[in-house]
DNA sequence: GGCACGCTTCGACGAACGTCAAGGGATGAT
DNA sequence: ATCATCCCTTGACGTTCGTCGAAGCGTGCC
């Protein structure tokens, strides 16, 4: 891990074949080892589900935080990580910004991971 | 995360609600985050996917090793780190372990995670 | 303009992680 | 019994991560 060059696009939606289907390449395997990466975390995980939650216009940061009883700068630090990840997009309306979760991106990887294509 | 209490059973393939269908308690968010990080990681996806592509008799570490280029200890403690999470299972036979994925385990975390039961 | 509020970035700290070399079991062969 | 082989564990190292306070930026309102 170490070796790790950050240099890869992960805002995109993961794309190779599946996990089970044959031997990933190293390139590919860290594609998605990073996307994982970025959901693996509780506060992220449950992040993801707020945002669920809340639906089409997203929820701000203020609203987060205090929720998940953290510093608003705790939370801003992971809803980066989401966003890098392309799991989650943050659009601005006045001084607030607003998550809403990408499906599409979740959707990639839950499919290049799941074993019953088969 | 320093707050993880590690005293969770991991071993059994995770079971909560989707993520996408409402918030997930803390437990729960705890037990998904658990095993994505079991699984983030370049060198387990890559791991996982050799696995798969092996079948149903398993492969050995000291034939993991030498294809990943890294020394046995370190694919050992990827291994571990899988196995602690139930998504692999070691079975010894003379002086070899084989190893084989468990879908089942990867199979139920694929299903919290997937927001298309939607 | 000036100010308040929301969000992000920076700096720092402790904890967890990935890696390997070295040593300690098991198991099977001689 | 002895030895070779495979595997796991331990200890150590450098790196990365999660968290917060403090400081910096953007936006809207007086």
């Amino acid at each position: 891990m170490p070796k790790a060059l950050p240099l890869l696009d992960t805002t995109e939606p993961v794309c190779c074949a599946p996990l089970a289907v044959g031997v990933l390449a190293d390139e590919d395997a860290l594609a998605v080892a990073l996307r994982l990466k970025a959901l693996a975390d509780p506060v992220r995980v449950q992040l993801m589900s707020m945002l669920f939650a809340a639906g089409e216009h997203g929820v701000c940061t203020c609203e987060l935080a205090p929720a998940l009883r953290l510093s608003e700068a705790t939370v801003s630090h992971h809803l980066r990580q989401l966003r890098e990840a392309g799991l989650v997009e943050g659009t601005r309306k006045g001084t607030n910004v607003f998550y809403r979760p990408q499906p599409d991106a979740l959707c990639a990887l839950v499919r290049v991971l799941d074993p019953t294509c088969c």
